[in-house]
Parts: C-alpha cells; sequence; structure tokens
DNA sequence: TTGTAAGCGTTATCAG
DNA sequence: CTGATAACGCTTACAA
C-alpha cells in the first residue's frame, strides 16, 4: 500500500508551534512575517514533505491559476509553436494550461467555451475556428469579467485585447515582392473570409495590385480550407485555365502553396518561370519543397508567449485587455527561389 | 460591474426545498434518487444557472480529473498528433490534461515531474527527454500509487506500462526493404541509445544485416539529435568517406533523412540511384522531399488515445499499470521513391 | 429515498 | 508580527 498521509500547514504549525495562519503567510511571502519563521516554515515544509494543496487554496482564493486555450487544432506547426511559446510563460509564471481543440468547427467551439467556464478558468486564450460566426459564447466570460484574448485567428471586440501580425501589410509586401519580379497575373489562394487573417491577406493582396496598376480579377481568387486537397484542387484549376494562366501564386498558407506546386511540377510546369509562387506561415516543408518556397515568417512561438503574458498582466492588474486593444507582432517577407522569376538573386 | 453570485447546491436545494445533500446526489445521478426530484434538480440548475465547483469537489473527493503530460516538445509534428489523440480522448471522459515539455533537458524533466507532482494529478503520462538516465523523479508518483505511463519514448519498469510500436521490427523491415532493393553498405542515422526508440531501431537495422550476411561496420553508425542540423553534418561525413561510400541511408526520423539528402542532392549525388534513403515517423516533410521518402508510419493521434485511455481505464480501475505491461501499437513502412532503387515501382 | 452534520485544506477577517 | 475563527462548496458517513 502506497503511503497516505498528506502533510498540511497543520503539520507544520504543530510542528514548529505556530498557527496554521503564519504558516500559510510565510509560504507566501507575506510581507508581514519575520524572516526568521519564514525560514523555519520553509525547512519544516521541506523536511515533512509538504506540498501545497490547490484545490483548498483555490476553493478558498477563487483564483485558479490556469488559463483556458481553444484553438482550431493541436496538430500544425504553428499551433504547435504557439503552444510551446505558452507552455514556457505559463510555467514561468507558475500558471496551468488547459487545451482543448475546436477541430475548425464552431459547434465545437461553443462546448469548449462552455467547458472552460465550468473548469473556472482565470482568464481565456482563443484562436478561432474556421467557420465560427460570432463570438455569442463567450458572452458568460464577458459578463464574469473574465478576461477572453484572442490570438492570431481574432475577433474584433471591445472587451478584449487581439494579439496579431499585420496581415495586410505582410500580404501587401508578398504580392509587391511578385510583382516587382515579373508577375502580372497573380493568384490568390484564401481561406475563409470570414476569418481576419485571410480577409486581410486578401485585402493586402489587392491593394498592391491597386497600387501597381493591375486590376483585380474575381476569377483569380481561389478560396478554399488551404489543405493538401485544396492545394491540389487550386493546381487542377490553373491547369483548367487555358486562356490565360496566372504567373504568380499568393497562398495565404504554405500548405496550400507546396501542395500546389507539387501538382503543377508533375505537368512540367516550371516554378518560378512559368509560375512564381509565395505562400504564407514558414512552415518546415516551405524549406524542403524545391525550388523552396517564398513566404511570410512570424514566430508562433512569439504569439502564445506574448498571449500568455498580456494575459498574466491583465490578471495581475498590471494592464486591461478593455484598454489594450491590440499587439501587433513582427513579421518577415523570406524570399525564397519561389519567386524568383529574373534569377537575379 | 460584472454579476457574481455563483449558485452553488445549497442555492438549488433553498430553490426546491430539499438537501444539498439531495441536490450532490442527484446531479451526479446517485442510484438512490428519485427520477423525479432527480430532474426538477437538473431543471432548477440549469435555470439557476448553476455551474459545479471542481475545487470543492477535488478538494473533498481528493480526485482532479487531471492527467498531467509531460513531453520532450511540443512543436514536432508527431508530438503534436499525439497531444491531438490525448486531448480527444481525455476531453470524452472529463479529463483535463496539464502539458508541460521537457525540451529534451532531464534537468526540465525532473523540475515538471515535481510541478505536476505538486499538482495533484490522478495520473502522468510521459515521453522521456533525449537525454534522461533514470527515472527516479517519478519515485514520488509511485510511492503514492499515482499511476506513469510512458508513451514513445519509454522506460522499462515493473510499475508501469509502455505504449509503443515494435521500433525493432519496423527497424528491421525498413533495413530488409533497403537490402532487397540493392544496397549493401547501409548507414544507420541514429539517436541516443538510452532511448529505447533509438536502440531498438539501431537493433533491428543490425539484425537484418546479419540475416543478410551483411557486416555491421560501426564506422556506418551515425549517432546524433536527429535534427535539421544533424542531417547536414552526417551528409558532410558521407562525402567526407571517399573510399566506400555508402549506398543507402536509413535514419531514425524523417527530418535527418531529409536534410541529410538535401545537402547530398547539392553536390549530385543522385537518389535513390547512388544511395538510397529511408526514414522514420511518416512526417509531412517527407511527401515533399524529392525524391518522396520512404519511411515508417505510425500514428501519433492513435498512441496518445491509446494512453489516455488505457490511463483512465487503469483510474477506473478497470486495468491496472502494474499488470499490464506494454502494449504495441501498429506501425507501417510506407515505401516511396527514396529507397527504390531498381526502378520496378 | 432523503436529510444531518462533519469535514477536506486553505485563506480572509478581525483582533491583538 | 502573530493568532483564532469562520468560511469556500462539495461529498460522505450515518441516521431516519
Amino acid at each position: 500500500m502506497p503511503d497516505d498521509k498528506e502533510i498540511t500547514i497543520y503539520d507544520i504549525a504543530k510542528h514548529l508551534n505556530i498557527s496554521a495562519t503564519t504558516v500559510s503567510r510565510g509560504l507566501k511571502d507575506h510581507p508581514a512575517i519575520n524572516k526568521n519563521t519564514r525560514k523555519k516554515i520553509f525547512e519544516a515544509a521541506r523536511h515533512l514533505g509538504y506540498r501545497s494543496n490547490t484545490f483548498a487554496s483555490s476553493l478558498r482564493s477563487k483564483k485558479t491559476y490556469t488559463i483556458g486555450i481553444i484553438v482550431p487544432r493541436l496538430n500544425s506547426y504553428f499551433m504547435s509553436s504557439v503552444l510551446a511559446g505558452m507552455e514556457d510563460a505559463a510555467s514561468r509564471e507558475n500558471y496551468n494550461l488547459i487545451i482543448s481543440q475546436s477541430l475548425e468547427s464552431a459547434e465545437k467551439e461553443v462546448a469548449n467555451a462552455h467547458t472552460m467556464y465550468n473548469k473556472r478558468v482565470d482568464g481565456l486564450l482563443v484562436s478561432l475556428a474556421y467557420d465560427t460566426e460570432n463570438i455569442h459564447h463567450f458572452e458568460a466570460f464577458f459578463r464574469k469579467g473574465i478576461p477572453v484574448i484572442f490570438f492570431d485567428r481574432v475577433y474584433s471586440h471591445t472587451e478584449s485585447t487581439s494579439i496579431v501580425i499585420d496581415n495586410y501589410a505582410a500580404a501587401y509586401d508578398v504580392t509587391k515582392h511578385l510583382i516587382d519580379n515579373g508577375c502580372s497575373r497573380i493568384m490568390h489562394l484564401g481561406g475563409n473570409m470570414l476569418r481576419n487573417v485571410y480577409s486581410e491577406r486578401l485585402r493586402g493582396y489587392k491593394q498592391a495590385l491597386r497600387d501597381h496598376k493591375i486590376n483585380f480579377d474575381e476569377k483569380l481568387v481561389f478560396i478554399s480550407k488551404l489543405n493538401e486537397e485544396a492545394g491540389a484542387e487550386a493546381a487542377r484549376t490553373i491547369l483548367k485555365m487555358t486562356a490565360k494562366q496566372p504567373d504568380g501564386v499568393f497562398a495565404a498558407n504554405d500548405t496550400a502553396a507546396v501542395y500546389c506546386m507539387m501538382k503543377l511540377k508533375e505537368t512540367g510546369i516550371r516554378i518560378p518561370g512559368d509560375i512564381a509562387f509565395a505562400g504564407f506561415n514558414n512552415d518546415p516543408i516551405s524549406k524542403i519543397i524545391e525550388p523552396n518556397l517564398t513566404t511570410v515568417n512570424y514566430s508562433g512561438y512569439d504569439v502564445g508567449e506574448a498571449a500568455v503574458i498580456s494575459m498574466i498582466n491583465h490578471l495581475n492588474g498590471i494592464s486591461n485587455v478593455k484598454t489594450t486593444h491590440t499587439i501587433i507582432l513582427r513579421s518577415d517577407l523570406i524570399v525564397r527561389e519561389s519567386s524568383l522569376k529574373n534569377k537575379s538573386l
């Protein structure tokens, strides 16, 4: 049978002939406690093998030191980097993470939000599902004053902070880069316009065209889920465009770009010679595909870290999610061969 | 100011003129409760906006419904699939996950184990860091009878179950496949022999050589961390072997294989013509590299799911981590162009 | 089938 | 700087 006596602050108190209150205070560096007793308390705690009971503590203090996370999917390179950053930042501050995935479904996201609410997270970090149309399911949090911070796939709202990159500017730069490299018919592989990341990228794309006197052509926008299959499908669409095929493709993520490239390469189309390519995310596959894919790099790790830090600051009253509207992180255009039509490199 | 009154079982009790005990029982489908009162209780609960307080519950019942997870890294495709599987299985059973990463450091792993212990997880799921040498840091769990299950990177131990694939057999098959395709000097890119996954893969490799009357050559084993840099380094090593270069490479993961291939291709070496390649994991990059990489597929999702299910079964007394020693999941050799020297396809 | 009452281990409040 | 005491909201003997 395993040993089973849990040591409590009362055991420590008895051991030292002081009160449990003092032990409680000593353990959490209360200012009004004698340095010496504090030291004794810690020694006794270590010696007796004490571990604090978070449940009793949460029950009483109403703080859980837990942050809820809702993401579309766990298994993408970007999102796992985000989580790595979150975990790092949270563990530094002794916060826990409860993680759930919406699997890109608004319905599941609603269920997850309820679960998080019932788990009494101190705050919630959300990146929205592909087809979420509103954020009613977070109302309960707003009403209770539980902070909600959106990251990457955000929703503009007066009660919450957003953590994003400047998708508009990044897309503008990508498109301009393609134009500078001799593209004049650029196709855009985009995602659901409900999501800021995709609508902003489309907007940046359009503006760059406009600024370079290129007419926007509806037919050159291909909206999809941006997965492997969608990339291949985009390629098939391009191949069917016998009349005036695009001479460049800007995809809103690397997966779609890469799978589109692979399909086109099979048919003998040369990249970037015939069609130049650029993606978004700097996924590991962008460095493997030949030619290597021009893309936009932004650190998932940094996004995750920023989200958690900003949440904890808010919880500590250092900042406020209502006043801080948006935090914009850096992103960089990474130029690789796939977009260099004029092989000047 | 946000609304702040939390509804408790007492509120429901008062509302219905019954006792809190009955409410508590009704809420959790206690057998000895009138169907009708049960229904009333649920209605009142919904109506009043009740949410149960897990802390009070855990405090009293000593169950946390939380499973701790320690993994080397969050941001690899394999591990994020594992987590996805775990999250799915856990949420089906209303369990929480607390996730932490050791960042491949034994030291951090020890710290994480302590944290998990203090968080009072009901059970612990672990995949070991690259250089962990012993598992003393889990002793506290064994002593308290808290189940520990290892997955993927496991440690054989009488007190715990392991969830793995048959790395030996898979490596044997890969090596045999390379031999069957005309390789006779096969290099192995391996990892730390402390880790079962790498030692078993080496063992399978050796046995396959032996069974085909090929002498094992120490010089053809390249041990590394199997990351991008290590792959490139392995390529440099191969290029230096002017005398008798290998005609095949079996890497213990896809990253090392792919980065090695890329470096070799730069120098004009043809794959699989000059050197055939095989990896391990079926990472997304294995489908992008040209030629596509032969590899071993095994589902991270399934591993994660199996680990959580087996943990929960144990916690429910359905199975026992001490008696179930090992659970072996399926893996498959995926043959792609990189290993097909005799282009018979 | 339902109720009473005693905790679970902590922290907040008030008092000294 | 320290202490007594009362919650926090739930579960569980025990009793009815």
